[in-house]
DNA sequence: GAGTGGTCTAGACCACTTT
DNA sequence: AAGTGGTCTAGACCACTCG
């Protein structure tokens, strides 16, 4: 009569519930302690479910805030001049990025510099921020800019997108050089600034930027929370 | 003096103890039960331990049969001409492949009909089967192919490789078309395949494949474990 | 301040792998 | 047959969030 309590069938209550949209008011899951409840099993049983469920994109965290029904997946192309806001708009979706700081610095990682073509001890941005969709933040960035192709470049940010301050200041079309994809799991300032849970899995994504004349000028690097997003890319 | 005891500790002693070679001897990590003695905490506490070394890349599990220190990442670009071999080879790695089935099959997903430009009901090529380094599987993959374009790729293939077969058989030089990356969790054929444990993340990618006149000929889904690979692209 | 998520303990049983 | 990994129970404490 009752199910075998396992890990499994509380998933599969949850996903009923889930599909039927019953339970879930709102967008948050009842607490854990009230599931436990519902579900018939204890603390870490339904704490396996509701991960697989998180790695099923059904569901997913906020660090110590709770549970909450997935949005869908973002569609993403990281070599497409398209930006973000206007890929999400096309997708539906609302979205909104914030800055955590930035930065005129005068080091970064030996590679960086290299690429960016900036000598020793030479200036150049760093610009943390993060993205969100729908008011719900899916991806953190650090980005890192030569201050020589760009002057003043953290001041004609303002609140603006990259693409808008490359294009409309210094009037230069940038396109995406070279790409990389790292499975890794969210640690320190990523997911400090996006609210992730540390030790969720996460995809970095490394972008070499160049202008016309293939000069690389901009390097991100991003970490996308796992289940938000899926990438693409045109050849 | 003895530590907090938390998993923090525990992931740090065995760091250690992973980064001088001490403990583990071989390839394998002590059992669970013994490492929990070590440690010193309990074995759930201990699993937090081994997830969070998991997901940092340091150790991966097989199925049932316990823990392993990680080999190196590979990297890997799915839009180059170099064949996984080649690329394996080239890194100082041992490749090698299998294949679980080979089918000639009348359906498949409608999407997949649409890209090959098979129609309804004619047969098309469904070959799946695994790729390892080192003799560690690293992912499995299910490829379809037209078998109008190819015919009796089958049998033409035997234990080669893919981009053989094209091009000495049929003597067709293809490029990748499109990719996708969709970070997932494993279950299912991918899961068995490849002897991984259910819900554990990985990375589908899936790729187009064309040939000279941009007719996509081979469409190829691959599942990765998670902490074996990294993806980049030259654009 | 109550409630909640994050973490941890100290056991247990089963299915599978290995010896 | 013994050992091991996968799963589950029934508690507990703490730090943080939220009302």
């Amino acid at each position: 009569m009752e199910n075998t309590s396992t890990v499994e069938s509380a998933k599969q209550k949850l996903n009923d519930w889930l599909d039927k949209g019953i339970i879930v008011s709102g967008n948050k899951l009842p607490s854990e302690r009230e599931l436990e409840e519902l579900l018939g099993v204890k603390r870490m049983t339904l704490r396996q479910a509701l991960l697989h469920l998180e790695g099923e994109s059904k569901i997913f965290r906020k660090d110590r805030r709770g549970w909450f029904v997935a949005l869908p997946r973002f569609n993403y192309n990281p070599s497409s001049a398209t930006s973000f806001k206007q890929a999400a708009i096309e997708q539906g979706r609302l979205p909104s990025w914030g800055y955590l700081s930035k930065e005129r610095v005068h080091a970064a990682a030996p590679n960086i510099l290299a690429l960016l073509g900036v000598k020793e001890g030479d200036a150049l941005y760093k610009i943390c921020g993060w993205g969100a969709l729908d008011n719900h933040k899916v991806f953190y960035h650090e980005t890192f800019i030569n201050a020589q192709v760009a002057p003043d470049f953290i001041e004609q940010l303002g609140e603006g997108s990259f693409a808008e301050a490359w294009e409309t200041i210094y009037s230069k079309k940038t396109h995406t050089k070279h790409l990389e994809f790292k499975p890794t799991r969210f640690s320190g300032s990523a997911c400090k600034g996006i609210g992730g849970t540390p030790g969720t899995p996460s995809i970095r994504v490394k972008k070499y930027r160049a202008d016309e004349a293939d000069k690389i000028v901009q390097i991100d690097i991003e970490y996308w929370r796992f289940e938000s997003v899926e990438f693409f890319i045109d050849l």
